[in-house]
RNA sequence: GGGCGCGUAGCUCAGCGGUAGAGCGCUGCCCUUACAAGGCAGAUGUCGGCGGUUCGAAACCGUCCGCGCCCACCA
């Protein structure tokens, strides 16, 4: 025990008044990596818990986002750390291909050069260096937030074993036939120049032009209409309603399509509305997923019109013209030519755009790669539909249901140079060959491999296995796999989450990769309006770590974190959480200069006083809750019972009354030394996980421990008094009602005022001490005159207040309780008066009624008595 | 067009069947020897509107109004 003392990092007058974050988060960080209390022991024998980082870009650094979620995150690996499990908080970041591909295309651009000016080699090569840049800033944020993380088991989406993951996942999908190439109707970015897959189209409505046309002539014409019209020249039929009367002289016949030499076919296609618009579509199977589709049906070529750029190739006044130009040149002709039926009108419809880079989505006919995502997302939705794993919060499950039960088979191709390329080659006679890794490509004349590498969300797909070493089976896949819990944000559910779901069943084995999906929300400012740079309202998240410190941003975030709810965050509460930062930090000081102790076992009950009970009661209590509402990642929950316990109950009553009971000094003074550091050792090991840097200090100074991060998790000792309870309860009671007489008649805080208490036979009678320091009482002295008489709660405090008090004031006062104590009352006696509430109303509810009946008549009399003693005026 | 969610104190949000809560902000007094990044005391709400269920509704049901989000092949 004693060496244990001689361990103290700090005595008492080390620490200064103020908390410094910034001075010492730094250097506490570095010593919990040297440490190595982070690694994860894969042949550890101890329960693993594993959560893997939802992989920032590399393109980017960590705004507030990050900052929340890692915060959950740390927070509960910080918990199953201390709680014994071999934790494992997986880091790493995602080589996100396109975001990637376009910034470093952006710096290209501003030295005038484009990535065909490097080459494919070239490019993937700057791209890389362009990473080993970026990405090392990413992980200095992360060690300022005070992430716990594995950083010797970093993974980089890119890295050799990760590429043989995809590689390998890529051949195993392939064999089962669950990957395929297929020419279809894909979102294409004309900007990006790639195919993207529909979750990446964000749609919004746009303003657009409706025109109606005339194809063919006379009888045999009908009107079309459309909001992209430079799609007519691709047009291969009309469309009409199978039903449709109005069309049905015209179906199997041709009419002729303006501004073409063309005639085209109507069909009869039971996907036409005949209540839409005229009830006659044009077809452009090229260009649009539904016209595709009924192109299908009858057999109807695709002609396309337009090439990557969406400029216009077919040959005439129109080629070289981009969609936009192309579209009114050719409105224009038309109307030359009579065929405008109605002018252009404005309409709002629903377009697709980049989610990349906003650009307007040109759907176009194009031959890519795609997974069947049938069978997978069917075990996808059962995982969770039986309950193997489990959404939170579960209004989210609907989303999720809807999703991955109306999926389409996905799109993973992309014609972009970073990212994993496709391992599939082609012969020179058509030959298609898929290469697993370690497998040799085919070599010899005429074979190419593929040029297009995979979308980004295929190798995060991998994740939860892929980082722990898959497809090698190793010690850490078996340790570590499934993961525990996934945390991210309910924006990712379908990109990421249902992939990882997906691929996790079907590459271990029906295993799904995590147990939990915790959803949280997405920051916003204090206002609740969203983050964005273009508003001007997105905060650094360093800014404000520099200035109030990591715990301070990391408690203002889990505080807001209320499950899948978005979290309002203004740097006016990063303050107040930097506030109550300095509140332990000045009640561990104060614990420590009074010599408070963890050392030897809690005294018996029997040498408690009720204050030490009550606050041990309190502090169990608090430990089951707070245990209740991590199980339950109810963050928002933790942070507040943590906060009104230490700042409500321990600062401001606790360590209050100690005070005094230091003061007097003997076996109840040595009692409250050990309990308050009980108390305080506690609290801070509660509060580690969401605020480790300023309890590290402070737990190590109290308690000579090596580190809080690898200390016990508390556990509930089952202490309850609730008598003891009761009596503080009553203290606090009469502390708050003597303060409030006194701040009504305007007596400074400090004054000391000659006071007489008669406190015996009420529970009340072992503080006097305290109650006459908390409310600065004097002795009563010889001349004592009470002129004011406070009955509470049994007892009696009378104060001396000669030419001092104003009797006015306070008949107010009390006339105004008397009148509230009489609502009270009157509320109470219709309430039992009623034979139907006493019929059906539950027992504790009556008691609890009849409760306050009592109260009400005792605070009446008392009241009655008191306006009684005014002299008066 | 379908689905989900939200309207509670000035602001941001908890509460979701038994006397309206928190943080910040606000008012007054105070540098009381842990802390002014603090202490003490205090004010503030017909819980979006209207109906209904119930002994009892902020909470449950219906409806209306106002927001937000997700999904959808709206020519």
């Amino acid at each position: 025990m004693t060496d244990k003392t001689q361990q103290h990092s700090a005595t008492p007058t080390e620490l200064p008044t103020q908390y410094a974050p910034a001075e010492v988060e730094g250097k506490l960080y570095e010593r919990w990596v040297e440490r190595g209390y982070f690694e994860a022991d894969e042949n550890s024998a101890k329960e693993p818990y594993t959560v893997v980082i939802p992989p920032p870009n590399v393109t980017g650094s960590l705004h507030l986002g990050h900052a929340f979620e890692h915060t959950l995150i740390d927070a509960l690996t910080r918990r199953k750390r201390m709680q014994g499990h071999e934790t494992l908080w997986q880091p790493g970041m995602d080589h996100a291909g396109i975001a990637t591909q376009n910034v470093v295309e952006r710096e290209l651009g501003k030295e005038g050069k484009s990535r065909h000016d490097l080459g494919r080699e070239g490019f993937v090569e700057r791209v890389w260096q362009w990473k080993n840049e970026s990405g090392g800033q990413i992980s200095g944020q992360m060690r300022r937030l005070g992430d716990g993380v594995a950083w010797n088991r970093e993974r980089f989406t890119m890295d050799e074993g990760l590429s043989k993951a995809v590689q390998t996942m890529f051949k195993k999908l392939y064999e089962d036939e669950l990957i395929y190439r297929a020419e279809r109707i894909i979102n294409w970015c004309p900007r990006c120049l790639t195919a993207i897959s529909d979750i990446e189209v964000e749609y919004q409505d746009d303003d657009g032009e409706l025109v109606s046309l005339r194809y063919g002539d006379g009888d045999e014409s009908v009107v079309v209409a459309t909001t992209r019209a430079e799609t007519m020249l691709g047009d291969t039929a009309v469309a009409v309603h199978p039903d449709d009367e109005r069309y049905a002289h015209l179906v199997g016949r041709t009419v002729r399509l303006p501004l073409t030499e063309r005639s085209i076919p109507v069909v009869a296609d039971a996907h036409v509305d005949p209540e839409f618009g005229t009830g006659a579509v044009k077809v452009t199977p090229a260009h649009d997923p539904n016209d595709f589709e009924i192109g299908q049906r009858h057999g109807l070529p695709a002609l396309a019109v337009m090439d990557e750029h969406a400029v216009i190739t077919v040959p005439g006044p129109f080629q070289g013209l981009d969609r936009l130009e192309a579209r009114s040149a050719i409105v224009a002709a038309l109307r030359a030519e009579g065929r405008i039926v109605a002018e252009k009108r404005p309409y709002v419809h629903s377009v697709g755009h980049c989610s990349r880079c906003k650009t307007t989505i040109e759907p176009r006919l194009s031959m890519q790669w795609w997974v069947k995502v049938g069978p997978l997302a069917k075990a996808a939705g059962d995982a969770v539909r039986d309950g193997r794993v489990a959404i939170h919060p579960q209004e989210m499950e609907k989303r999720y249901f809807d999703w991955v039960d109306n999926l389409h088979d996905w799109c993973i191709s992309r014609q972009l140079w970073w990212g994993h390329r496709i391992p599939v080659w082609y012969g020179p006679d058509g030959e298609v060959v898929c290469v697993g890794p370690g497998e040799e490509p085919p070599s010899g004349a005429g074979w190419t491999q593929d040029t297009d590498v995979l979308d980004t969300w295929f190798s995060s797909g991998l994740w939860p296995f892929s980082t722990l070493g898959w497809p090698e089976r190793t010690g850490s896949l078996a340790k570590f796999y499934p993961n525990s819990v996934l945390v991210t944000g309910y924006d990712i559910l379908f990109f990421w989450v249902a992939r990882m779901m997906m691929f996790g069943l079907y590459a271990m084995d029906g295993t799904p990769p995590f147990h939990t999906i915790a959803l949280h929300g997405m920051v916003r400012d204090q206002f609740g309006k969203k983050m964005s740079k273009s508003f001007g309202n997105a905060v650094n998240p360093l800014d404000w770590m520099d200035k109030y410190g990591s715990d301070a941003l990391r408690f203002t975030l889990a505080r807001g974190a209320n499950p899948g709810v978005d979290v309002p965050i203004g740097e006016e509460w990063v303050q107040g959480s930097r506030n109550f930062a300095n509140k332990i930090w000045n009640a561990t000081r104060f614990a420590l200069m009074n010599g408070a102790t963890v050392e030897g076992p809690l005294p018996v009950p029997e040498r408690l006083s009720a204050t030490d009970r009550w606050i041990l009661s309190r502090l169990n209590e608090t430990v089951a809750e707070v245990d209740a509402f991590y199980d339950d990642y109810q963050f928002a929950k933790v942070s507040d019972a943590l906060f009104h316990f230490a700042w409500d109950e321990v600062f401001d009553w606790y360590v209050e009354l100690s005070k005094t009971t230091f003061q007097a000094g003997g076996d109840a003074a040595e009692v409250a030394k050990r309990v308050l550091g009980e108390v305080l050792d506690v609290t801070l090991r509660l509060l580690h996980p969401i605020v480790p840097f300023v309890t590290e200090i402070l737990w190590t100074a109290l308690t000579g421990g090596e580190s809080v991060v690898i200390a016990d998790w508390p556990a509930d000792s089952g202490f309850r008094d609730t008598a003891a309870a009761g009596e503080i309860a009553t203290l606090q009671q009469v502390i708050t009602e003597v303060r409030r007489f006194r701040a009504d008649q305007g007596l400074q805080p400090g004054q000391r005022v000659p006071a007489r208490l008669r406190l015996d036979g009420t529970p009340l009678a072992p503080h006097e001490a305290a109650i006459r320091q908390l409310l600065r009482l004097q002795p009563e002295g010889e001349a004592f005159t009470s002129t004011a008489t406070l009955p509470v709660a049994g007892a009696e405090v009378a104060l001396d207040l000669s030419g001092v008090i104003d009797f006015e004031a306070e008949r107010k006062r009390l006339e105004k309780d008397l009148g509230a104590a009489e609502k009270e009352r009157t509320q109470a006696e219709r309430k039992l008066g009623n034979e139907a509430f006493l019929a059906k109303a539950p027992e504790d509810v009556v008691d609890k009624i009849r409760g306050r009946l009592a109260k009400a008549v005792a605070d009446i009399e008392r009241i009655q008595g008191q306006i009684g003693r005014l002299p008066s005026a």
